[in-house]
DNA sequence: TCAGGAT
């Protein structure tokens, strides 16, 4: 595959519109951590190549109404949106293109430290902040700065002086609602905007505990369906709903009931509540769904899958001959080179693995933590905050951090078991194999994955993966061979 | 042998 940095902004069936804005990089900014200022422009451009218009799968939108009404996009770019009806947009190439208030222009340039919005920023946030306000179908790569776009979305929107909630941003996980809660703290410190995190909490009785005056609140489903059941959280201001991570909010398998249940409640009071869906994923099966679930006349940014998996992350494959191999390749190769790496994220199929691995790893003397949902939520925390803040190395986890943990000092990324469908365990879980090595690879950073194999049915696995991104996995050549290792790391860049 | 949230 060429590049896929490159791209023709198209809709279909229109002729491509004019280019407007010198290439860059997709991943121009990350995702959700705010730390590291942008660097634009960047030196990979010269190896742009430009696709054909492309046609956007499982497009719902009315057809009487005009749907060809686009953006003026960068040539240069991997994703394709259609918008609906006679609403125009104009990308920002600058923030300061988007009438944003001053105290919110502070917070990106000094809080954040950004210069100019991503790509996906700049498609998305016309969309989102120009009346009338449609729903948003929005899917862009890994760490490429969705976060951003729906976090500015709410606080844009948000009335500061009105005390209600306004805004709602609902998660899979605590962890990824700390996360953009954080964000959110973050751009928003000189709006005066009260944000609130949803999540269960052992210590506060929700009964006990008045209204939410807060203006924005983020958190996992459970807690937000509880809190307005119970009339805490009320959805009369309630003018942008945000799903992170939307694909699996909706799933079948997901948090599908949770999620239209909510959505349903507020649309019943607040009719013209602006839904945003954002992912790096959406399969087809979800996207026709989901296409469905918000108003007839929303926007749509798709990815095609062939382009999703990030270039800077190489990828590696490692025949083990058995369980105990793979084991070993951690502790020989992982931790051998470890030290003059960044971080690692260990991805296990289940609490059981990770425990196991967990005892393995600590008992050959290796220093390693592991998450996932089982453990209490203040050692989940402790966890994530020693992780983030670089006091571990290696953090073994299951699927729980999969989607959206942003950490970007993680530049190896260990598929310790493949994810498969629960449903049918002969399918590969694509979604969830694409967030996992998306972990790496942060804001256009070099990466590794290493997906180590041993059955059969993990070969079936891996060449399923393969195809279906277009895309071969180098293989290593001997799971005992240091030197392969090393090669390989290198190839990758980090070494 | 699902993992996740919440019950």
């Amino acid at each position: 595959m060429a590049d896929t940095t490159s791209a023709t902004f198209a809709p279909p069936p229109a002729t491509n519109p004019t280019a407007v804005e010198p290439p860059k990089r997709w991943a121009d900014e990350e995702d959700e951590a705010p730390e590291q200022p942008i660097s634009t422009a960047s030196a990979a451009s010269s190896s742009y190549d430009k696709l054909a218009a492309e046609l956007v799968e499982g497009l719902k939108v009315d057809e009487e109404e005009k749907i060809n009404q686009y953006l003026e996009e960068p040539e240069e770019s991997n994703i394709t949106a259609v918008t609906s009806g006679d609403t125009p947009y104009t990308s920002a190439s600058l923030f300061e293109d988007l009438n944003l208030s001053p105290e919110l222009l502070k917070g990106i340039y000094v809080e954040m430290k950004f210069e100019k919005p991503s790509k996906i920023q700049a498609v998305t946030l016309p969309m989102i902040l120009t009346s009338p306000y449609k729903d948003l179908i929005a899917q862009a790569h890994n760490g490429s700065g969705k976060t951003t776009c729906f976090v500015l979305g709410m606080l844009s929107r948000v009335d500061p002086k009105l005390m209600a909630p306004q805004a709602l941003c609902i998660c899979p996980t605590r962890e990824l609602a700390m996360q953009n809660l954080e964000v959110l703290q973050k751009m928003g410190k000189y709006t005066g905007i009260i944000p609130e995190l949803a999540v269960p909490n052992e210590k506060i009785s929700v009964y006990k505990r008045g209204p939410v005056s807060a203006q924005v609140v983020i958190g996992t489903p459970g807690t937000i369906k509880k809190w307005m059941s119970l009339k805490k959280l009320g959805a009369s201001y309630i003018k942008i709903l945000v799903f992170d991570e939307a694909d699996h909010m909706l799933a079948e398998d997901g948090f599908k009931d949770d999620s239209l249940r909510i959505m349903k409640d507020i649309e019943r009071i607040s009719s013209h509540c602006q839904v945003l869906l954002f992912s790096a994923t959406f399969n087809e099966t979800v996207k026709n769904f989901v296409s469905r679930v918000v108003k007839p006349d929303h926007n749509q940014v798709f990815v095609k899958k062939e382009e999703l998996s990030l270039e800077s992350v190489k990828q590696y494959k490692v025949n083990c001959p058995d369980e105990r191999a793979k084991i070993m390749v951690v502790k020989d190769k992982i931790f051998e080179f470890g030290e003059n790496l960044g971080q690692t994220i260990i991805f296990v199929r289940t609490k059981v693995n990770a425990s196991m691995l967990h005892t393995e790893l600590t008992g050959f003397g290796y220093e390693v933590t592991t998450i996932q949902g089982a453990l209490k939520q203040e050692d989940r925390d402790r966890i994530v905050k020693e992780f983030k803040d670089g006091l571990t190395q290696v953090l073994i986890s299951t699927d729980l951090l999969a989607r959206g943990f942003d950490q970007q000092q993680v530049n190896l990324v260990i598929n310790f078991d493949l994810p498969f469908k629960h449903n049918s365990p002969s399918e590969p879980d694509y979604e969830v194999y694409l967030h996992r090595i998306g972990r790496a690879g942060r804001f256009g950073r070099k990466g590794a994955v290493f997906n180590l194999l041993c059955h059969d049915r993990d070969h079936m696995l891996m060449s399923k993966i393969e195809n279906h991104f277009g895309k071969q996995v180098t293989e290593v050549s001997s799971w005992q061979n240091v030197e392969d290792f090393k090669v390989a790391l290198k190839e990758a860049g980090l070494l």
